[in-house]
DNA sequence: TCTGGGGTCCTAGGACCC
DNA sequence: TCTGGGGTCCTAGGACCC
């Protein structure tokens, strides 16, 4: 409960965020509908109001969309992620200034946490962290509040549907907790998927408030041990504390869908050796290395009377690496292993384990250490940040990329790349014209 | 014709150890 | 007729998130 003994979690949340980003750089678009699709212009996976209103659902199908999108002249972009990303982080600088207990969730989320008695009226606050957001980005944010981070979440989903809440939404009493509940679908719920929430409604539980009043045992079994900190955080008992800190990563994935279907082993030995390059590149801007390596690939499983087929193949590394060379030669050999001719494949990927900081390496007793020389793949890095994209690539990642995904709408790179800088024109009347 | 990508965590079961 | 107990580590699969 609000109380000034305890402290409050807020989730701030980018309304649309990748609609809005698009927005910034086409003020002709401010109230028309705008959505933004997927990799591979596959889904639509962003909406502003005007397409939402118009019945276009999240992450459905491009292609089944098309028509209502043609007829209502929906303003249609590929996804845009160098651009998103530097926007996120334009948003996320100005919370910071702000407040100093902020958790980066998402590209367009972040959680902060007020510490006891800090701020009297909560809903003044927000307003004014709502307002210098909008101003200092040009990024509309909706704001919640609550005791626990999963309440903070359900706040913020009220602060969006609400009319009369204007994007900002506090919780503030036992009573007005427990309406809420009441009325939050446990398929809404923070942490409560799709699988769980149905099973859950098999067994008559259809309500947060009622997910609340079941037997912590039984939770258990249900849902396991994240499924029971989640009910606790209903009962406003935090669980799920705020992290500061970017931990460290576990695991790095490069994989596409192709453009089209790709029945070759020599396309596809390009593609993975392409994935395979992206991945090391992520490695070592990130300072990391790895050590275990799995290579996928998978037929359509959309295609039903297609024959399917997929497949992944581990290798473990000696030596952790992050050197593009050793991991393209590694992902195929396991390609080759997996390759089977006669399918159309449609996805593949390299998928990094085991990793470790660069700085840091377990040695083996009866083997040499792995050369230490890495000022190859600083300078293609190196002349690749300065020239761009891919101006050094591997030979085997190939130049033709038949297989490359669709990106038919792609906006310009407006704020990371000085070739696609937006150009303002001023003109003046006559009458102020230079004499 | 056309259905995303990148992550994390938990559990069960098998292999293995003493 | 009799056949232990306790533990770790790894992996696959399932569930969740944005």
């Amino acid at each position: 409960m609000q109380s000034t003994a305890s402290e409050i979690f807020g989730l701030i949340d980018c309304n649309n965020f990748y609609a809005s980003c698009e927005r910034l750089f086409r003020p002709d678009l401010a109230h028309s509908p705008v959505v933004v699709l997927s990799n591979n212009d596959g889904c639509i996976i962003a909406r502003s109001n005007e397409a939402k209103a118009l019945g276009i659902g999240m992450g459905t199908p491009y292609f089944k969309q098309e028509t209502l999108i043609r007829k209502h002249h929906v303003a249609v972009f590929s996804s845009n992620y160098p651009l998103y990303g530097d926007i996120s982080q334009r948003v996320m600088d100005v919370l910071m200034r702000l407040e100093p207990d902020v958790e980066v969730y998402s590209i367009d989320e972040a959680f902060v946490r007020l510490p006891p008695g800090t701020h009297d009226d909560l809903a003044g606050y927000s307003r004014f962290l709502k307002a210098t957001m909008q101003q200092h980005t040009g990024i509309p944010v909706s704001i919640g509040l609550g005791p626990t981070k999963t309440l903070a979440k359900i706040a913020n989903r009220f602060a969006k549907t609400d009319p009369s809440a204007a994007g900002i939404f506090v919780i503030t009493g036992e009573q007005h907790l427990k309406n809420l509940l009441a009325a939050v679908d446990v398929g809404d719920i923070w942490g409560i998927g799709r699988r769980h929430a149905a099973r859950l409604k098999k067994q008559g539980i259809h309500t947060a408030l009622e997910l609340t009043n079941c037997d912590d045992t039984w939770i258990r079994r249900q849902l396991t041990v994240t499924g029971l900190r989640t009910v606790m955080e209903l009962r406003s008992i935090p669980c799920i504390s705020l992290e500061k800190a970017v931990p460290a990563k576990k695991s790095i994935c490069t994989s596409r869908s192709f453009g089209q279907a790709v029945n070759t082993l020599a396309d596809l030995q390009e593609a993975v050796a392409t994935y395979a390059a992206q991945a090391a590149y992520k490695l070592r801007r990130g300072g990391l290395r790895t050590t275990v390596v799995d290579v996928f690939i998978r037929t359509n499983s959309f295609k039903k009377g297609e024959p399917q087929y997929c497949n992944r193949r581990t290798f473990t590394l000696e030596a952790p690496s992050s050197h593009t060379a050793t991991l393209i030669k590694v992902a195929l050999a396991s390609l080759k292993a997996i390759y089977r001719p006669g399918y159309r494949y449609q996805k593949a990927g390299v998928l990094l384990n085991g990793l470790v900081p660069a700085n840091c390496e377990q040695l083996r007793l009866f083997h040499a250490p792995a050369p230490g020389d890495t000022s190859l793949m600083h300078a293609v890095d190196a002349i690749n940040k300065r020239w761009g994209r891919d101006t050094i690539q591997s030979g085997a990642a190939g130049l033709a990329k038949k297989w490359h995904f669709r990106q038919m709408q792609k906006s310009p790179a407006y704020t990371t790349r000085w070739s696609e800088l937006p150009v303002a024109k001023a003109s003046f009347p006559e009458s102020v014209s230079m004499a």
